[in-house]
DNA sequence: CAGGTTCTGTAACGATCGCTAATGAAGCCG
DNA sequence: CGGCTTCATTAGCGATCGTTACAGAACCTG
């Protein structure tokens, strides 16, 4: 039913999608041009425009695909370990390892692709700030549980330990954009929970 | 002898260097215009090239009157408490105080304003990255002589100390971004402190 | 005042920005 | 094959980018 023939498209677009993805983690949003994205995918511009829209609505389908891949990870790391700090320990441990696997570009895409915009575009500026504030907040979540659970202190300050490790995520996000080594990083995430209240 | 004559400036220069570096620190090198800056200045792009070269130019002024007003209040908070413990404490109690000052844009310029940067201006991602390394290389040293002098056990991992803290510093600036209040950024300091091998 | 010097405002340069109209090429179905 | 549909290519749109030539205005020295 959808056989509708027509000239198939000349390249793969989940590939091209990846492309993108990769020019944007490692440049952010405005700084990546389309004529540097059109010449990485190997592409011209209609083509590009006619599989994925305008500039802001492929950006918008990288940061979907780049949590779509990267969120049910994270989250079974939240859920899955018995108590909320072992739980923030693996986050921490994922996010060590990805943030500095040399197949994509270092630290994260949410925190780190749309820091320096215009104006003009704010509205992108903010749609990754309200992600950060998701990935916070399931933190905070996670905490939170545990408090209700009666496996953590009934005055624990579950808001303020989240935006700690919120802080520390977005720390080692930094530092490898910086060039820190897993290594580093995961001595970040030792002296991290070092700070649980145990 | 520097009496030459010639019509005077019909602007503040410093006055116009701080309102530039008011532009560069809320949005960043490359997604700040020259226009954006002559239209904040009040003054035309003549003015501006010839009171302060070329827009790279203007920048690195911004960043070294910057760096000349913080580090000083910074070094002497890193090297007057008797305790590198002390001192990494008072200097993450300034900087949460200084990242939610309202009379300028929130969080810390060298961190923020060139993390989105095309090819033709990875000089300046690159510059700022330099700044960073400084910074962290300065708690090191902090820590590093506390276990010279003895203060901190020999096994002291003075290093990945060091990056730890230089990562917090990087989140609670980017916390401070995202609308982090004052208080929250202690909180954050409260949380890294207790990471302290004590 | 005249001469020299420096700044300001207007206006525009070439290059690049994101984006698209128009035409031809490449597939399906009958 | 002819007709239909979709994609690729070329070329260029208007707008903005950082930057500057040019001419007039505003000060100093003589």
């Amino acid at each position: 039913m959808s056989t509708k023939g027509g000239r198939p498209r000349g390249f793969d677009r989940d590939a091209a999608l990846a492309k993108a993805t990769e020019v944007f983690w490692r440049h952010g949003y405005e700084a990546t041009s389309m004529r540097a994205l059109t010449e990485v995918l190997g592409i011209q511009p209609p083509s590009l425009y006619a599989a994925f829209g305008n500039k802001r609505q492929l950006f918008d389908h990288v940061v979907a695909h780049y949590q779509e891949s990267n969120q049910p990870v994270m989250e079974r790391a939240l859920r899955e370990p018995a108590t909320a700090q072992k739980a923030i320990e693996r986050l921490l441990r994922q996010l060590a390892d990805d943030y500095t696997d040399p197949a994509h570009p270092p630290g994260c895409l949410v925190i780190s692709a749309a820091v320096n915009c215009s104006p003009a575009s704010a509205d992108v500026e903010e749609e990754l700030r309200a992600q950060r504030e998701v990935g916070k907040q399931a933190i905070v979540d996670r905490i939170a549980a545990d408090v209700s659970s009666g496996l953590l202190p009934p005055d624990t300050d579950a808001a303020a330990l989240g935006t700690f490790y919120a802080a520390v995520i977005q720390g080692m996000s930094t530092q490898s954009r910086d060039g820190a080594s897993r290594t580093e990083l995961h001595a970040i995430a030792d002296a991290a929970m070092r700070s649980w209240l145990s």
